[in-house]
DNA sequence: CTAAGTGCAAAATGTTTGCATACTT
DNA sequence: AAGTATGCAAACATTTTGCACTTAG
């Protein structure tokens, strides 16, 4: 079984504040420093959220570290998810393009999308713009 | 301009030798190892040649290692891949829909697709309709 | 009370860098 | 000759682990 402690409800409720942002263990180490988390527990922490799948991690092919991002099973089952390769940051595709994308490829070549595992790979429009 | 050394040409070698394989840097030391190339060569040569385009790198989400593969840009650009969960094949996105699709995102969400590292999973028609 | 979690510091892992030497062109 | 790459060892950044101590259930 695993408890319920400060620290983790703490690293949890900092996912949930910003369930768009991903942030790296050092990034949440920093965050939280005010408050009593060490390191090891911050890593240790994320490896069991992880696993439980309310949180989810992310590499970016750049850095070598991870990182975390909160995560909402519903929602990721409702989307196509595009990943940034410079910033890692992930967005849904919008639903229209995904409806329509889906309808063609399942008509014109019988292929039915699974959403949950697909992500497109590209570049945002803020990186973009910042080149 | 870049050298032509016997490092170099032995790693790329070893790439194209198994082009459907990824290789971690240790794996590679460790396959080259009765030959002459030190770890440094071998970090600072998949750096050159990932940026020249003839080995990829991934990063795969357990492991913190970095992984390489040989491939061929110009034939990886041009499609975008499905690949099928059930049967593991390899299909081309149809060329107008993916048009479409790269055009679609780029407008209305700055988004720019990037070919090469991007496979959507699913399922393929035979698959589908032997269930 | 017991199992699980914590903090700390030390170790492990994977990658990068400085420098003197050697190879390519 | 000039510029680039090499090998080595040391430095780095991130993550994991051992251990004694604390906390949740």
């Amino acid at each position: 079984m695993t408890y319920n402690t400060e620290q983790r409800n703490l690293l949890l409720a900092f996912f949930k504040s910003s369930p768009d942002t991903m942030f790296s263990a050092s990034q949440i180490a920093a965050a939280l420093e005010q408050n009593k988390i060490s390191r090891s527990a911050v890593y240790r922490n994320l490896a069991a959220l992880e696993q439980e799948g309310k949180i989810r991690r992310y590499t970016k092919e750049q850095s070598r570290e991870a990182f975390f991002q909160f995560y909402d099973v519903q929602s990721c089952r409702e989307h196509i998810h595009m990943s940034c390769t410079e910033c890692g940051k992930i967005f849904h595709m919008e639903n229209k393009i995904a409806q329509n994308l889906i309808e063609k490829l399942e008509n014109t070549e019988g292929f039915e999308i699974c959403k949950e595992k697909t992500t497109l790979y590209g570049i945002c429009k803020e990186c973009a713009e910042n080149k």
